[in-house]
RNA sequence: GGGCGUAUAGCUCAGCUGGUUAGAGCGCGAUCCUGAUAAGAUCGAGGUCGGUGGUUCGAGUCCACCUACGCCCA
């Protein structure tokens, strides 16, 4: 058995096929879907597949494919991990209308629906194939039996939810507001809306006077009149109620000699400076004031209007007192529904959906007129009955039809809602339950979002929707139905073949034999209502599949966008809490936007899009991966560019593979064996690694639990370092030894370990090059492993291997060898040049313990002959110290700067006491102005500085002294390494295989050149594998070059024997 | 207008319950190391931690207000 040979300029893209492919053959994918035990339950958020997949889709895609891997590698069975569809909606209809050219419904209804409705169902599965191809691509594992929302099992199982509502009294219809064009006939979507908004509308702007009623003789409300601010007299005559601010101060005012009632805050601005204020009155205390009203609304057909409510004081926290009176006037037909829903009042009308003043009013001047037009009429007659305080010209934003440009209606129509605001207690208390990613979203987005409740219209005016299941009788009987059982039941025949669509639905029909014709209300489900189902819907419950919808009643997890608080995680939370009474998720990671490199945006009009098919050609899926997982924690929003993805490449991807790469070209020609018996003895490097591996395991199982993904890469990627710019480089030479000794097995056993296992860890991010990697270190020589890393089981702690110490240990020998360099840097001495002797000493003795383990490693790096510990008993050591504030600032507050300006003070023989005391863990006595204060030896940092005669590097407690006298032995060594690292580059440069005996030729003399000869012959020659080093002229089949030692360049050659 | 979030080096991001001289990677310049590496090391330039005020012995961190941007809602 041997490993593969491993290309280390492989493609990364290319190998990303080749995974594919054997994926395919060897059905990987649908064994991985089916393995497991233990349930975890996933729920799919359905995307709506009629445009093409972009980066937003490839983020969410691989958050949830990351963490369901993961649980997969543990051994649990995921429940729900398939594709879903949202089919129906707005968009989609918006989408076929622009391709016939329609502007409208009325253009729909022309068209037929029945045909439009087809043309939407295909156009869902316009790019379909793209999508199907991306999610494969960036191996987003989910099955293809999807679940598709216009499905009639799909729809039926949304029926029964709306049955179980209605039988519950939680579906009820009620009043809503829409945005109303009476020129065309309809309600706008909010997105329409904001097409047509104008900036700087010319409307009128009145103030009017509502006078009290009702009110004892001696009241301070006597004879006084409210004023109330309007821009829309058109709305007065559906006027129900005025609206205070609870907690502000009214006042009754004179002014001109009447008396008016509003905000205090507002009175200036409305009556000037000259008003003199009668009484003060608390918003609260006006609740139930009666007034007198101006004009008589109409009350729509069969509304019963309870007259005790009509034309009184209400408060309510929506009033503002920013302009106006601070007292509102409110036509809950025109806008203020919510608000006149919260306190109970009748809805009133004024005009028709025509936008024509209703004839009901009775016989006024401005009967039949357009609702604009009747102002001016509204304004005299108010003027001539003595009721217009004032009157005068606003210009503000008003929304007109961006279709013909009439001015649009707020206008409460008859819609269905789910009665939410029942169920808002629980609704937050299940919040309570989920685990929000950020946190954050949990009290602040989602839970103020809860904590305003409000009823969930669900009916929309539209065609292409999942129909509303309610039939009416001309009396106003209904029924709502549940299935198609009980459908077919009420007319009698099997309704098998029916589409539970628009127009066919539209045409059942049955006669009540009480109530007559009961008819199908037009209206169809908003579409957040049918992937906020998909729990129950996705498996056709409970008409079918009860086992499955049994088993993953909650997700344990579920992903998407942070623009669903308000939609998909909201509607799943709420139909879950109405039906059920429990949450719907159990965790979830709400992702930030992805803006472009800017920081912009990306959208299509501004060209900034970027498309993910690029990226993954040019640096591949598992790069693109990796650069969304550890980017940037997964709730911010987060910048992107194609060069930040390349960076990941290099830095990361590239230096697994060449570790891995490294490994594999020797352990195949030492033909080493990952089966051989473990070793028995392991070198403390080894113990590092391996004490590093499982703490990483340890730390990524961990991340994965907290669903903190970005933490756990962010471990792998440190670690991969690590092992490559450390464990790798250190011990290059054990791999490259001849001989086959336990030292050598145990370096082989260390990396191959920390390869297999750190590969695993990283399966679930970058599944591709994991597999890459596992097919060749594993699948090679223990054919009974796992056919995959992905069937193969997750790492697990060897508590045994874990070593804090040891790794603490290793982290200050690094930043000694970093200051070493330093140090050497500083006095210009390479490297190469070994020196006598390296001072050390660290913060702590522990610390300095540590150091004197690895004193080979540091001998080595640093190329010196000894290693020093300083301490207090060296002479030639200065010291400093600090507080350690965390200790010595919660302990002696105040005294903080006193204790450092005395601790720093300190010098000379003082100072050496000091430093001797902290060394031995003993306290100390610091005498201050006022006292002398006692420090605990923790509670002293430590700093030594500048030791003469030596070249120093300092940081973090660790210093690094060198010595830097250079006597004619070391520096003959020097010259040594010197040539050997010409001659070694000269090997390259002449294309010399690694295993090639030379001879190398001096083509000149010099003196350090003869002297180091003399003394390191032997050392050059096997290090160059020469076997003799002569003076001479080089013979034409060698490779000249030259070296600079002290003085002119010496030409040398050399030549394969 | 309201809610939530974000703001730290040219870029992408760390910075735990307040604590010592604010860090890393990329990019730029210089030097070095290297027979796994598209790599690595050291040094340098680059920061009023968005702004103002406050609490505290001490604020990037806590509080208030403000500014810019994003998302959602009105």
């Amino acid at each position: 058995m041997t490993f593969a040979p491993v290309d280390p300029k492989t493609s990364i893209p290319q190998l990303e096929e080749r995974i594919l492919a054997y994926w395919s053959a060897h059905q990987i994918v649908a064994k991985n879907l089916a393995s497991g035990e233990r349930p975890f339950v996933f729920y799919e958020g359905p995307p709506t597949a009629n445009g093409r997949p972009g980066l937003h889709h490839a983020i969410s895609r691989i958050f949830k494919d990351v963490i369901c891997r993961y649980r997969s590698m543990q051994g649990y069975r995921i429940i729900g991990r398939r594709e879903g569809w949202d089919t129906h909606g707005l968009p989609v209809e918006i989408e076929v209308e622009k391709r016939l050219g329609f502007s409208g419904k009325p253009d729909i209804e022309r068209y037929g629906i029945a045909a439009f409705n087809a043309q939407c169902r295909e156009s869902v599965w316009n790019y379909i194939q793209d999508w199907r191809a991306f999610t494969r691509r960036i191996a987003y594992w989910v099955s293809e039996d999807a679940y598709i929302t216009y499905d009639n099992h799909y729809i039926e199982s949304l029926w029964w939810i709306l049955r179980r509502l209605f039988d519950d009294g939680m579906l009820f219809r009620d009043y809503k507001v829409t945005m109303h064009c009476p020129r065309c006939g309809t309600s706008l979507s909010d997105h329409e809306v904001n097409l047509g908004f104008q900036d700087d509308v010319d409307d009128p702007s009145v103030w009017l006077r509502f006078r009290v009623r009702d009110v004892a003789a001696d009241s301070p409300l006597a004879g006084v009149a409210l004023l109330a601010w309007t821009t829309t007299p058109w709305t007065l005559p559906a006027n129900v109620a005025l609206a205070v601010k609870p907690e502000a101060t009214y006042v009754v005012a004179r002014h001109d000699g009447e008396r008016v009632l509003l905000a205090e805050a507002l009175l200036e601005s409305v009556c000037g400076s000259d008003a003199v204020v009668e009484a003060r009155i608390r918003g609260a205390d006006l609740v139930g004031v009666r007034y007198e009203h101006l004009y008589d609304g109409a009350a729509a057909p069969g509304d019963e209007v309870d007259s005790e409510r009509l034309y009184r004081v209400i408060a309510d926290e929506y009033v503002s007192l920013d302009d106006g009176t601070g007292i509102v006037h409110i036509a809950p037909a025109y806008g203020d529904l919510e608000i006149g829903r919260r306190h109970g009042l009748p809805t009133l009308f004024s005009v028709d959906l025509s936008g024509l003043v209703l004839t009901e009013l009775g016989d006024l001047p401005f009967v039949g007129k357009f609702f604009k037009a009747a102002d001016p009429d509204i304004t005299r007659d108010l003027r001539d009955r003595g009721l217009l305080f004032r009157s005068g010209r606003v210009r503000h934003a008003y929304p007109f039809c961006w279709r013909c440009g009439t001015p649009l209606l707020y206008y409460a129509k008859r819609s269905w809602y789910i009665r939410t605001t029942a169920r808002k207690d629980l609704l937050v208390q299940n919040n309570q339950q989920i685990r929000w990613v950020p946190e954050h979203i949990r009290d602040g987005r989602f839970g103020n979002w809860l904590e305003n409740n409000i009823d969930w219209a669900i009916s929309r005016e539209r065609y292409w929707g999942t129909p509303l299941p309610i039939w009416v009788a001309e009396d106003g009987y209904t029924e709502c139905i549940g299935s198609l059982a009980e459908l077919e039941q009420r007319v009698g025949r099997s309704l098998a073949e029916l589409d539970l669509h628009r127009p066919y639905v539209d045409e059942i029909t049955w006669d009540d034999p009480v109530h007559g014709t009961m008819r199908r209300i037009p209206d169809v489900a908003d579409c957040w209502f049918d992937s906020g189902a998909m729990p129950v819907a996705q498996w056709h419950y409970p008409m079918e599949n009860q086992a499955l919808y049994e088993a993953s009643q909650q997700a344990d997890y579920i992903c998407e966008a942070v623009d669903q608080t308000r939609g998909w995680f909201y509607t799943l939370h709420a139909l879950s809490t109405m039906l059920f009474g429990r949450p719907a998720f159990h965790n979830v990671i709400c992702l930030g936007h992805i803006l472009d490199g800017e920081g912009q945006k990306m959208s299509k009009s501004k060209g900034n899009v970027v498309d993910p098919w690029q990226v993954i050609g040019e640096q591949g899926s598992d790069a693109l991966r990796w650069y969304l997982f550890t980017a940037s924690p997964p709730g911010s929003p987060r910048r992107f560019s194609g060069a930040l993805v390349n960076e990941t490449l290099r830095k990361y991807i590239l230096t697994l593979w060449n570790t891995y790469a490294f490994f594999v070209t020797y352990a195949t020609l030492d033909g080493w064996q990952p089966t051989e018996p473990a070793p028995a003895e392991l070198t403390p490097i080894d113990r590092w690694a391996l004490a590093r591996l499982n703490a990483l395991v340890r730390d990524v199982t961990a991340a994965f639990e907290a669903y903190d993904v970005t933490s756990g890469a962010r471990e792998i990627e440190v670690f991969v370092d690590e092992l490559s710019n450390w464990y790798v480089r250190r011990n290059r030479r054990r791999f490259w030894r001849s001989e086959a000794d336990a030292d050598k097995q145990a370096a082989y056993a260390t990396l191959y370990t920390c390869l297999v296992t750190v590969v695993k860890l990283a399966a679930p991010y970058i599944p591709f090059i994991s597999e890459e990697i596992y097919q060749n270190l594993v699948r090679t020589h223990r054919p009974d492993a796992a056919e995959s890393v992905h069937l193969a089981r997750w790492p697990t702690v060897d508590a045994g291997a874990l070593d804090e110490r040891l790794v603490a240990d290793t982290s200050v020998l690094l930043r000694a060898v970093s200051l070493g360099r330093a140090a050497r840097k500083s006095a210009g001495l390479k490297v190469r040049q070994p020196l006598q002797r390296l001072w050390v000493r660290a913060a702590t003795a522990a610390d300095t313990d540590g150091l004197r383990r690895f004193a080979a490693e540091l001998r080595d790096e640093l190329n010196v002959k000894e290693i020093g510990y300083l301490d207090s008993s060296s002479a030639f050591v200065e010291y400093r110290f600090r507080p350690n504030l965390r200790l010595v600032g919660r302990k002696h507050g105040k005294q903080v700067p006193a204790i450092t300006a005395a601790l720093r003070a300190l010098t000379g023989d003082a100072a050496r006491a000091v430093a001797a005391a902290v060394e031995r863990g003993a306290a100390i006595d610091l005498p201050l102005a006022d006292g002398t204060v006692s420090l605990l030896a923790e509670e002293v940092l430590l700093e030594s500085s500048s030791p003469e005669g030596f070249v120093v590097a300092e940081d973090g407690g660790v210093l690094c002294a060198l010595d830097t006298t250079i006597t004619d032995a070391l520096r003959y060594e020097g010259a040594a390494r010197e040539l050997v690292r010409n001659v070694q580059d000269a090997r390259k440069a002449a294309g010399y295989a690694i295993s090639d005996r030379i001879t190398i030729l001096v083509g000149g003399s010099d003196p350090l050149l003869d002297a180091a000869l003399a003394h390191w012959a032997e050392y050059v020659r096997d290090e160059t594998l020469a076997d003799a080093i002569v003076v001479g002229d080089a013979p034409p089949a060698a490779h000249q070059f030259a070296i600079e030692l002290d003085g002119g360049p010496i030409p040398l050659a050399i030549v394969r024997r």
